[in-house]
DNA sequence: CATATGGCTCGATATGGATCAAATTTGAGG
DNA sequence: CCTCAAATTTGATCCATATCGAGCCATATG
């Protein structure tokens, strides 16, 4: 076949299609008018695709890009120089990745793929261009980074406040609101993380973590085998985390 | 006297001067041209003061402004729905606060002065507006709230995997780099917040911060009396706060 | 098939820091 | 200088969770 063909036919796949994609509800888009989507979609590289445990960036690595997760989930993560990991948030489709670098030339974390998972690139230096050009792109990015830092504190908080079992209550709170966003069962879901990551995220051993979840199901609040799990009394859940707001913590 | 000359007297003392403030290197203005300061200018409500306690502003009041401190210090915290406060950060001359806000219509936080404390105001609509015609200034925003959210990671990674040793010794440096970054003595200060706003900025209790603090004294890593702290040995401190990077924290 | 490996769970024990109670210091007014 | 309230410090006890040890299951490997 010939070359220039199957380049432009590669050139159509990678073409983006933020138009047509099922989160633009969610993710960039969503602030852009309609007529100037296609700005949006010539600097975005959409659909890489990454296996479990492949990195999609590096800590330390130079800066380029900030994705946006598109099916499968991510989990970001900071290594100390003594060599401690700590899991500093999951993100879902429709999330943006890499808002805390930003501020430097290199990553300020690692994002690895925690299953099969399909990214859309947004380069920085063109996406800071176009924030330029759309007033109303500009507000979004305001928006999300915004939204982290709060999510952030919420963090923060259920960190230095809160007991085992209100923090993976809270969790799994976030986690339902978070599918039901995208339309799916808020019950009745199956967690992107190991038991490991929950408790690395949350502050806490991984036995803890292990015998909460089997104390929730011994109360009859949850039904979990191994990473399934089932939302059976999402008011007790709620009760459990009291004073914490559900939409809290990433 | 006139009124009209009174008016224009009080206009002329808050029209701003953020070409010759001792700040502008640490603050907004750092971004933007010698010639589009002005600019910055016009839109800068310079000067408010508060005096020690006095609310800046309120959590759920329709957010209006971010602010800069130009001198004394300001907090800020959280309440929960139980009522709980939760302090989320200490701000120092030359920083900017209100970027967890710039997500939703009202303040995410109250802001307090912890003693009496000069600020310099930013009305959001404005300053977006700003921002869009200087991509320098924009740059900057993106700049400013993306260090915002890594703060707060090291801040989650301080409350979920250091002890109470660690953590003090990680705000002490804070607070040493801090000062220093205003040409002031990184190892001789005074804190401008109590023992409480400590613990519960750390997620201790007062009398852990209290036992930390006699502890370190008497190991002659500082000398503290009340709120007056002297380093008297930074490698110590450095030593104990691990593999916890110094301008992590807020 | 046997063995290794990693993720998860369970029980027993240890401990850092919370909590409770009380003494001491500091600071603002009068 | 005196008084009262608030902030800080100190001491004694308690508890949630870390830690250690071990077993189990599923999957991967030689």
């Amino acid at each position: 076949m010939d070359q220039a063909i199957q380049l432009h036919q590669v050139a159509s796949q990678l073409k983006a299609t933020c138009h047509k994609c099922s989160l633009s509800n969610l993710c960039l888009p969503l602030a852009v008018e309609e007529n100037d989507l296609e700005r949006l979609e010539d600097i975005v590289l959409q659909g890489k695709i990454f296996h479990r445990a492949e990195h999609i960036f590096d800590q330390s690595t130079p800066f380029k890009s900030c994705f946006a997760v598109r099916s499968g989930s991510v989990k970001t993560s900071i290594i100390t120089e003594g060599g401690d990991e700590q899991v500093t948030g999951f993100f879902m489709p429709g999330e943006l990745i890499g808002l805390d670098s930003m501020a430097s030339d290199n990553y300020a974390c690692t994002a690895k793929a925690l299953e099969r998972t399909s990214v859309c690139e947004f380069p920085v230096d063109k996406l800071e261009q176009l924030t330029h050009k759309l007033p109303e792109l500009q507000h979004h990015m305001y928006h999300l980074m915004s939204q982290e830092i709060r999510n952030s504190h919420q963090l923060a908080m259920l960190l230095s406040k809160n007991t085992a079992e209100e923090r993976i209550a809270a969790l799994l709170l976030s986690l339902s609101s978070r599918f039901q966003r995208r339309r799916m069962s808020p019950t009745n879901f199956s967690l992107p993380m190991s038991r490991n990551d929950i408790a690395n995220f949350l502050g806490l051993a991984v036995e803890t973590v292990s015998r909460v979840f089997t104390r929730f199901q011994n109360q009859g609040i949850i039904k979990a085998r191994g990473r399934e799990v089932e939302l059976l009394d999402v008011e007790a859940l709620q009760l459990v985390t009291r004073d914490f707001s559900r939409q809290g913590c990433r």
